[in-house]
DNA sequence: GTCTATATAAGGATAGAC
DNA sequence: GTCTATCCTTATATAGAC
């Protein structure tokens, strides 16, 4: 099924990402990610420096991720910030539907980092969102967007469809596509007076 | 500060509530808890019979404080499917300006409750869920709700205020009534058509 | 690169003195 | 009701054989 997935890290990487999402990453154990890769828990130290690093690199794989698609919608300076946001929050829908558990444990996990990466990531949010706060901002003065506290309308956003990566799954009740254009008007709608 | 809360059992679960929220459950130890309430681990046990318990208490509580405010939304039920997702929606964002660090347990978690009080509190949760998803139904049906997916409504709704309970301080930015006056209309504004 | 064995620390919980 | 001492289990991680 994952064949083309040769290398042990990337496997125990994703296994990770689904333990984390589903009971945690202080309640996963070494021996629960072992035995989700058919290893021994010592085995999984050839391919990892600690439990730590392996949330490390989800995150950071995220915040990647994150960010190049904020270099995206740098590239579309020109348009409207409803467009821009539109096209952010599209990319956040596309993210939840296509690497759901590893984004999960992005969102939710951070937390257990310990400095300096806790620090490094934060910043990096910090960052994110001040992009997305620069887009409100416009369209609020602007007159196209609601006129309420930036920070309110930044975070109700954003956790608008943090609820994806716990419940959505491709084609089950809805296709990805279908999920897209139902949502998007839905927050669109909202935000936009 | 907290003099008249005389019980110490109270207390305990109050502080709880608190690491439970900043560090999550697992990564909250007994000695932590102890040391949040000035007694060493053992001691504990004279108050509570065991970790989870706390964590069932919480979970608990906050259970049928939603309960409660289903019942009296039920008593609502001369007004339009409209009022009553209002009202319903005041009264999520009342609950996290009020007692933001329990329901934060209570929402994030339950899932390391053991049977049968996972099954239980999942089953409470259902049922209110369903509740909601009725008013829903009958908006859309009505025609005053946007037509879409129910449950991608229910979760989007729901989801959208969730991060409130991380990050509102009441009065540190914006009051709780100011709060409430911003957010209701951003979130009505997209579900009606 | 995987195994068995084990070091070392921390966890939840109990016993019994006061 | 709180303490000290401790039991027992589980945790992360390492050592060394194969």
């Amino acid at each position: 099924m994952d064949g083309f997935i040769s290398d042990k890290k990337q496997q125990i990487l994703i296994a990770a990402s689904r333990l984390f999402r589903d009971k945690g990453y202080s309640a996963t154990s070494m021996r629960d990610l072992a035995r989700a890769v058919n290893l021994q828990a010592s085995s999984l130290y050839n391919h990892i420096a600690s439990k730590e690093e392996i949330l490390q690199e989800i995150c950071l794989a995220n915040a990647r991720r994150f960010h190049e698609g904020m270099e995206q919608a740098k590239a579309l300076n020109n348009h409207s910030p409803s467009e821009r946001l539109e096209f952010l929050m599209r990319l956040h829908i596309r993210m939840a539907t296509q690497d759901i558990t590893s984004v999960t444990s992005f969102n939710d996990e951070w937390r257990h980092l310990s400095e300096p990466h806790l620090s490094q990531f934060l910043d990096m949010r910090r960052q994110y969102e001040s992009f997305i706060r620069h887009i409100l901002r416009e369209g609020i003065e602007q007159g196209t967007f609601r006129n309420m506290d930036e920070s309110l309308l930044l975070y109700t956003l954003l956790s608008s469809i943090r609820w994806l990566y716990d419940w959505f799954e491709d084609g089950k009740r809805l296709s990805a596509q279908d999920l897209e254009s139902q949502l998007i008007p839905l927050l669109m709608g909202g935000i936009r007076v």
